[in-house]
DNA sequence: TGCAAATGCTTTGTGCGCAAAGTAATGGGT
DNA sequence: ACCCATTACTTTGCGCACAAAGCATTTGCA
């Protein structure tokens, strides 16, 4: 009960934002509180990411390669739920930053396969450290953060299914 | 083989795709959770939102107007949590697309006022009503969606204070 | 009154995010 | 052996998203 009170009281606070009391506001939509929760994120994530000269997307993929080391660029794509697209220059950027190295698969010359350099290798442990750093900042329970987790691949696979 | 395939994405998506039952995966973090479904939002929303010829980020602006007209880009930029930035070439497509007027506030002349024009008003009804066909392809109860909007507030705000 | 700080907006530069179109290698099917 | 559809990746174009720097206008206050 209190815990619930909490929460609204709270809510009000960010609602307070640009929103009267008893009218609609942007933040009544899901979706509006989706983006612009997301882009909170990132924004979060830039200054801590930027002791690693990583961007959040750059992070995203060198994850994807810690936990799966010599991928294709598909693979990756498939991992990061990002377009191949976007993804060839940020790994583009990795290579540049010396974090991975990308050679030809020589046995499906279409393929590029990732690998990430010992420099890679060397970010993992403080990279993946700021995770925890940024979640400190959270009044989030994680509970909660684990229910948002669910909803949100929920969702996700919903709205990826073709009309 | 591609219907098979299809199938197999199906099932497995939440958990499976790019991840091994009992290895981990991206999936695992809420921040890659929250990113990729607010990606994946966006996504969604393009092919609805093309039929007013408008992206997701003007969509949101168009709201904050139709909510409260006659706002300057430093309102706007509150109620959509957007950089100003950001905002003012947003601004500037909608008022080429004949949506919107800017016109510099005679108090003051370092604001402009954005006032939403006939044909911008005359999008409203369909624009507004898009929100339920994206919400009818998700298998997410109203509760959660509830929940995820609480989450998602609450998070904004937490990671918005600054350091 | 004068002028420095604050405010409101614009501009610039970088990096996504993705659709669409392009290129090159592979794999069938005949 | 020869196509031709498929697959893997790259390129191009557009529109964010935001930090940082810039440029007016306004305000505060000495």
């Amino acid at each position: 009960m209190s815990e619930t009170q909490m929460m609204q009281v709270t809510t009000d606070v960010v609602e307070g934002e640009g929103c009267q009391q008893g009218g609609e506001c942007l933040s009544d939509n899901v979706c509006f509180a989706l983006y612009t929760a997301a882009n909170a994120l990132v924004r979060a994530y830039r200054p801590l990411l930027q002791q690693c000269d990583l961007t959040y997307p750059q992070y995203l993929t060198m994850q994807a390669l810690w936990l799966k080391d010599k991928a294709s660029l598909t693979d990756l794509s498939q991992a990061t739920r990002l377009d191949l697209g976007t993804l060839t220059p940020i790994v583009k950027r990795l290579e540049a930053k010396g974090l991975v190295v990308r050679q030809v698969d020589s046995r499906d010359e279409r393929k590029k396969v990732i690998q990430v350099t010992p420099a890679g290798e060397a970010l993992k442990q403080d990279a993946l450290a700021l995770k925890q750093t940024l979640l400190e900042k959270v009044s989030v329970s994680d509970a909660e953060l684990e229910q948002l987790r669910q909803i949100c691949l929920t969702l996700t696979q919903d709205l990826n299914l073709r009309e």
